[in-house]
RNA sequence: CGACACCUUAUGUU
DNA sequence: AACATAAGGTGTCG
């Protein structure tokens, strides 16, 4: 597809043939998990030196057999960005692997939570491996899944609690039948408490936010 | 005593001598109701501008007759809150005079709606000057009392318009009385509005609140 | 079913 | 220290 995916695919490609090689050079136990170049290998394909040395040595023909599961999931880290709230407002995501993909978006004239949803909403449009898990530091946005809000609004015609319509309808009906397929898992994190990945999903958070305010208000 | 004390006397005074000066004058008793510095001086004593121009001469140097009747009725602001619901609840009351009268208590263990009701109660124990109006943003406790709900209670053996014992009875048999008794107004203003003497009236009990929650769990 | 109140949680800001 | 955006709940009455 695009230039970002095609790179993915060479580098694991890559991985495959120094594990085949390494395999293939009778390089010794002991030594396989502390070759830098295995570390290498095993980070872009999200396994560990233990699974790299079970592979079957045609490896690099075959690809990744789908017995091993990598041990590292695939992570969308997810934010949103609002000025004054309601006020200008952007959204990012970006994936946990070794070269990471990213999105960002913004409105005008939006709130918090419209962005914390649309942040989640476009990671989930954009990046379609499963399994995959969905990491946010909205409760909003995670106990509306984990905690099956989205149950109790469609049983009552999408009323909340209190007997009023619930707030951001739109997004959550594209969002709900994404965030509940198989292999979709959404996870909270604690906001502000040094997450990398999180603080790099609020940068492009606030960078679209910004622009958005720019383009809205144009001085 | 405090600075504010002094300024509302020297305020009194003012107003006082304003009066005077103003019946010294000769000012025509038409005009008198729409003078703004009429109308500054009553607001400050809390009479009317007929109360004002019944003021002997002499006020000015004898203070506030005791039978010229403030026009601004005593009144009694009340709240409750409760944390957790049920959990650890407070109270409190204060007046609207210059020099305002307060209380306030609490419980380890108790819920909103009493916490509410103790509020009037107490308020009503304390403070027993005739006529009083109670001022509350609880429907329970305002409507008990004006919709009457204590009659159908008490008429049917204390029980609701379920068949069920009605709550909080140790509480209403209390209240109850001292509420209909001559003199005592109930009335709710919609509680978080901004008025100074809810506000006031909530602080008292939140602190009386944390108070009850910090005995109630020592650690 | 309606009403009022009391909260709990998280985020976004000013 | 204050407000807004949102969800969940209990306490109580008619």
């Amino acid at each position: 597809m695009n230039e970002p995916d095609d790179l993915r695919a060479t580098a694991e490609q890559l991985a495959l043939d120094t594990i085949s090689m390494a395999k293939a050079g009778g390089m010794p136990d002991d030594y396989w998990p502390r070759d830098p170049r295995i570390a290498r290998a095993c980070l872009v394909l999200g396994i560990t030196p233990e699974e790299a040395r079970e592979l079957p040595a045609d490896a690099y023909l075959t690809g990744l057999p789908r017995a091993v599961t990598p041990s590292v999931p695939l992570e969308v880290w997810t934010d949103g960005a609002c000025s004054g709230n309601p006020g200008p407002g952007g959204w990012g995501w970006i994936t946990n692997e070794a070269e990471p993909r990213k999105g960002s978006g913004g409105d005008p004239a939006t709130t918090n939570q419209r962005m914390e949803i649309a942040a989640a909403l476009n990671a989930l449009k954009s990046v379609t491996e499963r399994p995959i898990v969905v990491v946010s530091d909205s409760t909003y946005v995670v106990n509306c899944i984990t905690k099956k809000w989205y149950v109790g609004w469609q049983r009552n015609g999408w009323k909340n609690s209190k007997k009023e319509p619930v707030a951001n309808r739109d997004l959550w009906e594209e969002f709900v039948p994404l965030a509940t397929a198989a292999g979709v898992t959404l996870r909270w994190v604690k906001g502000h408490a040094g997450h990398p990945l999180n603080e790099a999903a609020d940068q492009l958070a606030v960078a679209a936010r910004d622009a958005a305010k720019a383009q809205g208000a144009p001085v």
